[in-house]
DNA sequence: TCCATTTACTTGGATGTCCGACTATTTTAC
DNA sequence: GTAAAATAGTCGGACATCCAAGTAAATGGA
């Protein structure tokens, strides 16, 4: 489906409504714009996935085991580094292992853990997925190259923070 | 569930090691981050959500309605401005009209549409939630007030163009 | 006027995320 | 040394999002 430009900004629009109400609503107007980039960005990679057969979700696992210094890593650092839920990171192995793009493999110092490497293939895929994320400015290409890195420094503050879930 | 403060920036890692077979990392990182601070945002304000029944989904959907002129929207306005696919605005409307915070109607000038409005109770859930979500800065408290228009406004390329999905 | 096209919405299925709960294993405390 | 507590992973369920496809209604062209 193709998202059609923004004729007005709802958010911005949003806001201005909202400002007698709330007397200043910038904090809504940026939550709401970062709940729409990801969207929007999100939209772009998948896009850009899908000839791949992974989604973005995937392509992180298999980047950060890439990463790994051993070639593998335990299903928790995972979560932990994505910071996502335990569960997420099991779903992810599951369809990636279905995939023949990771292996499982118990740890034997401690068999509670469960650590994931990739086979041949899945490092074909995660380069090649790479290669094409990079053509496409992994969905950010919009912004100058320049103020990249001014953007994300400025989204520092939230993401490093504690956070009750 | 909590999750833990970080203890590196995995993101930043990540492109440090990219760096030689990429070049410039730059616009992974930010589109990594843009991923992460969505997920704690809204981690953040579903928590805050949770105690009024709704998620931030339901809530955007409300809010939109309440900003309408005449008090209901067609649905497929909604999805237009929250820039989600027609059957999310389905499952948001089923969900809050099984709720009895919104009501269906035919549009009797075009009966392909269906148009949703506030109840009572949707109008008394939709400002007790914006109440709470006020207290906790929409998420977003993290980032000093004087700083979030620019960030804001340094999302907009990110947030106005066309998008093939 | 009438049929093809477009538009609006819904249904069914896939993915990803979370939470709660459960099993297995390891660590800690007494 | 053994029982309690913590840790690692998984399963089932709830939600939200998307896509593909189908129905109903309005629009448009011949």
């Amino acid at each position: 489906m193709l998202v059609a430009p923004l004729e007005f900004d709802p958010i911005a629009r949003a806001g201005d409504l909202w400002d007698e109400r709330i007397g200043d609503a910038t904090s809504m107007r940026l939550a709401t714009s970062i709940m729409r980039v990801q969207q929007l960005v999100i939209a772009g990679l998948e896009a850009a996935l899908k000839p791949h057969g992974i989604t973005f979700a995937r392509y992180e696992v298999l980047r950060l085991i890439s990463f790994s210094r051993d070639g593998y890593l335990p299903l928790s650092k995972i979560g932990e580094r994505l910071m996502v839920h335990p569960t997420s990171v099991t779903n992810a192995i599951d369809r990636l292992e279905s995939q023949g793009l990771v292996q499982r493999e118990t740890d034997p110092e401690d068999r509670r853990r469960v650590l994931a490497s990739l086979t041949p293939q899945g490092r074909a895929v995660l380069d090649a997925a790479t290669d094409t994320l990079m053509e496409v400015d992994f969905g950010v290409g919009s912004i100058p190259a320049a103020q990249q890195q001014a953007l994300y420094e400025a989204l520092t503050p939230l993401r490093s923070r504690d956070f009750e879930v």
